[in-house]
DNA sequence: ACATTAAGTGATT
DNA sequence: AATCACTTAATGT
């Protein structure tokens, strides 16, 4: 299967047999850019094991507002699924596909057993665990205490990162959503960065320099 | 050429 | 920093 390439990844990370195993009851799951994998109300019951792309996990309030939480690349696995399917509580948030993605999904039912059996999957899913909140204190950190310049020029150079390249093609309409803001501020800080030399602006795309 | 959508701007709270 | 109301610019048909 084609599992086995994908499982490449993990060679160093997985022990042979849990390989093994992953390959057994894992199943290769692959989806458009725009797609949402789990929504708001869910339960979940399996988890994803990103191979490639990029996955936006959100909060979303009562009535509609969203908060980008943290973005999911290769080799990580979502945390908050991990949460939910343990506590068997309802997910609370909301995970999309920035990019076209492929992931392995891992049924709840076989978790549990892989936690007993496997020093390498204890690993895997604490240090998951530990990412994810390390990013989610940096989520918090830029919310409650930075104000929305810092905000948005934090968020150009993650793009940037995350993404290996000094073109973002957002509007910034989408931009202020996920930084839960309005369009007008967006814009007006963007021209200020363009003023400092920071940045390029086009329509749809701005450039990091 | 016209309609639509993204971005820029001044004024107000 | 948000919202409104409006303008200007880029793009699609």
């Amino acid at each position: 299967m084609l599992l086995d390439v994908h499982l490449n990844l993990f060679e160093s990370r997985f022990e042979p047999q849990l390989r093994k195993e992953v390959l057994l009851n894992g199943r290769l799951k692959k989806v458009n850019a725009g797609a949402v994998l789990i929504s708001t109300n869910a339960t979940v019951k399996e988890v994803p094991i990103l191979i490639s792309g990029v996955l936006k996990v959100l909060r979303q309030d009562d009535k509609g507002h969203e908060v980008l939480l943290y973005y999911l690349e290769s080799g990580d696995a979502c945390a908050m699924s991990m949460n939910c399917c343990i506590s068997g509580q309802e997910s609370g948030f909301k995970v999309l596909a920035e990019e076209d993605s492929e992931m392995i999904m891992i049924p709840l039912l076989v978790m549990d057993d892989w936690l007993r059996k496997f020093p390498s999957w204890r690993r895997f899913v604490f240090q998951s665990y530990n990412d994810r909140f390390l990013e989610l204190m940096h989520s918090i950190d830029s919310m409650a205490f930075m104000k929305m310049d810092e905000r948005l020029f934090n968020y150009l150079l993650d793009k940037k990162q995350s993404s290996g390249s000094y073109i973002i093609t957002k509007t910034h309409q989408e931009i202020a959503e996920e930084l839960n803001t309005s369009r007008v501020v967006v814009s007006r800080l963007l021209k200020q960065l363009e003023q400092k030399g920071l940045v390029e602006l086009y329509r749809q795309r701005i450039e990091v320099l």
